[in-house]
DNA sequence: AATTCCAGAGAACAGTTGTTAACTGCATGG
DNA sequence: CCATGCAGTTAACAACTGTTCTCTGGAATT
């Protein structure tokens, strides 16, 4: 059974909080292999040692913050694969779920898109995990789909990887164009769906 | 009107080159922004400021890699996109040229998937040049041939921004699978075989 | 042959880093 | 109510960082 919860554990969660946010604060300009554990601990005005009651190491804090950003992600999966009645409207809808999350939460989609390749190597196994939960999670909802009847498990798996990818391609496309014209924003947009669009025309015509 | 080299610049660029090597092979566990001059120097077995004779900054050295990684590949992309007897063929052989790349150069192709979204922003950009440059050689190619009748100006340059990231991402999947038992390699060219059919086939029924 | 130039060396600087140890005060469980 | 646990503090360490200034030896220029 779960210990009651106690202000001593609420004050602890409060700091270990306060260093991811300004891990991810100071990680907006520069990569989790040069940010330093005395630099987050400045930043939240503790003491350099304190870290250690919370990380062993800032790879350590990378992981949660791989947790933080892609954990509570699985359920939009479903509603971003859920059929619609026009299929251009599912793809409408699947953009603008991602540059919402994108303007919601630049700075964690900054965080997994530089991590993913990046120079850390247990953050790298945490990202490349959750993604493949992604796509196993799209390989499973387009199998419900009726258009996918007919596809062999391994071509399933091939598109599920494709969306993943095309989804992190579209968001950090987005993310560069937060402050960027209204224009070029419109233009990301475009393209993003066209693209989707492209892979949506590839599929229907896949088994021929 | 260059000077003649002589043996001074010979020597100069010999050093140089040694630093673009030293700091490659370093940057195989980190990234660009957590490497230190002296950590380059060090491996080269040359004095700290000896440094500042050939970049301004690690970052300086950043760009110059960018350069040596993605410059000398522009070529290439004339020979990838050629048409070819059969369509598949095409891309079988695409995927073998950027699988022989990949092998003949790890760490490059590292470099650039890791910095493309990396902490340091002078890199990026540079980075994000050389990508738009090879988007718009592929447009132009996409350009001569037959099937691309029809096509706008922005469709085309959209299928070529798609054709560069999955470059990128094939890249990067095989860069992964490099020291990967042979059967898991075998899977990851196939999957990135059947992604380039499957948008093959989209290319091919677009404009119904 | 004399002079200039310049890649690299050497030493020193102030500031930073991760990690250790011993501590303090307060919420917790008996 | 008292004893324990533990989040966070303080101080100190050796090692490292980027950058500066001064110097040197040999190639390049005249």
């Amino acid at each position: 059974m779960s210990h009651t919860p106690g202000v001593r554990q609420a004050q602890k969660q409060k700091t270990r909080q306060a260093l991811l946010d300004a891990a991810l604060g100071l990680l907006e300009e520069q990569s989790l292999s040069s940010l330093g554990l005395r630099e987050v601990t400045r930043a939240v005005g503790v003491a350099p040692t304190a870290f250690y009651r919370h990380f062993h190491s800032t790879a350590d804090l990378g992981v949660a913050l791989v947790e933080e950003a892609l954990g509570s992600l699985h359920p939009m999966i479903r509603t971003t694969m859920a059929p619609a009645e026009d299929d251009d409207e599912r793809i409408a809808r699947a953009v603008e779920l991602i540059a919402g999350h994108v303007a919601a939460h630049p700075a964690h989609v900054r965080f997994v898109a530089r991590e993913r390749h990046g120079g850390v190597q247990p953050v790298r196994r945490a990202i490349r995990e959750q993604l493949a939960r992604f796509a196993e999670e799209v390989q499973a909802e387009l199998a419900t789909d009726a258009s996918a009847a007919g596809w062999s498990e391994t071509d399933l798996r091939m598109l599920a990887g494709l969306y993943v990818d095309q989804m992190l391609i579209t968001a950090s496309l987005f993310l560069e164009t937060l402050d960027a014209p209204e224009d070029e924003r419109r233009r990301a947009v475009e393209t993003a769906r066209r693209q989707l669009r492209l892979i949506s025309v590839g599929r229907r015509h896949w088994l021929d």
